[in-house]
DNA sequence: ACCTGAACACCGTTCAAGT
DNA sequence: ACCTGAACACCGTTCAAGT
């Protein structure tokens, strides 16, 4: 006798997602995620392999909201201030983007938009290059700035800022 | 009657240390860590509070190893080819860097060599600011070649080398 | 076909009892 | 003064048994 079913791997994902920014990645247990969508644990093994691979598709899931951020941003410089804004709402799923095992094209598919705003302001061939430095610096401050690591005074928007006038200027003068 | 002591707080951190290079976060666990220091899991409670600030003296002795490598250094374009080196040799350390609850004056000196490299360079005025644009950049770098973010195409030394040139450049020119 | 209870191995952590 | 065995609460995961 077929029983219906009473989740779905969605909902598994979302509720993960909301434990993790709630109570960070400790607080993802398969017992509480199972709970929040009315279901036992060992049935999540029927939709999900193991909690690493749940991590994993939370992160993409978050690589997903973040790429879709970045396509409605327009311009270099709101594309990274789209950045950091995710980063600071969703700071557990942003760590998780570098830590959890997460589908490589997803993560790859972040760039696509910033390299379709470089390709525009410094031609085709140096518009990965022009991506990788700006993604690669967005990624290390924010990175660094939630990990505490800037103790040296200062107002961090202000740097931010500072970092994305210098980057894009110096892009532009090639 | 006292007991002798059987291990000490570094013998613990550096344990820890080689168990996490050899196996990631997870396999740095209570009762491996003990066992490789000759004690009994319950004993480690002794010398540390708990599995987290374990955790997080490992990250800071990581941050002092970095620390000591950017001072032997010569110039910034070193500075930023042995900071990649260290993470390629360290990988799980330098996750744990921006990941564990480290001492955050010891992950501030890590810039400390930096900074004095960048006031040599670009004046006192803009030193904090340069030095800020390099570690994010190449913390955001080596982040996402770790996490394997970097997914079209090039050789990523040839990558570091040109963005080492183009972030230099473009202090030099200010 | 999906769900669950029971079980297993393994955690981190506490604490009374040993020496 | 340090160490340990025993215990507790809590994990992830498997699987036979239910419906």
């Amino acid at each position: 006798m077929p029983t219906p079913e009473r989740t779905s791997l969605d909902e598994i994902v979302s509720a993960a997602a909301r434990l993790l920014e709630t109570g960070g990645v400790a607080a993802v247990t398969m017992q509480a995620v199972a709970q929040d969508v009315g279901v036992k644990a060992p049935s999540l093994y029927k939709r999900v392999r193991d909690r690493e691979t749940l991590l994993g598709l939370v992160g993409g899931a978050a690589a997903d909201d973040l790429t879709a951020r970045l396509e409605a941003a327009s311009g270099i410089e709101d594309q990274l201030l789209v950045f950091r804004r995710f980063a600071h709402e969703r700071p557990e799923a942003f760590r998780l983007l570098f830590t959890a095992t997460v589908d490589a094209d997803k993560l790859a598919a972040t760039s696509a938009p910033v390299l379709r705003a470089t390709s525009a302001t410094v031609g085709a061939d140096h518009a990965l290059d022009a991506a990788r430095l700006l993604t690669a610096w967005a990624t290390g401050f924010v990175t660094m700035e939630l990990a505490g690591a800037f103790r040296l005074g200062g107002d961090l928007d202000d740097a931010y800022d500072y970092g994305i006038a210098h980057l894009v200027g110096s892009l532009v003068s090639d």
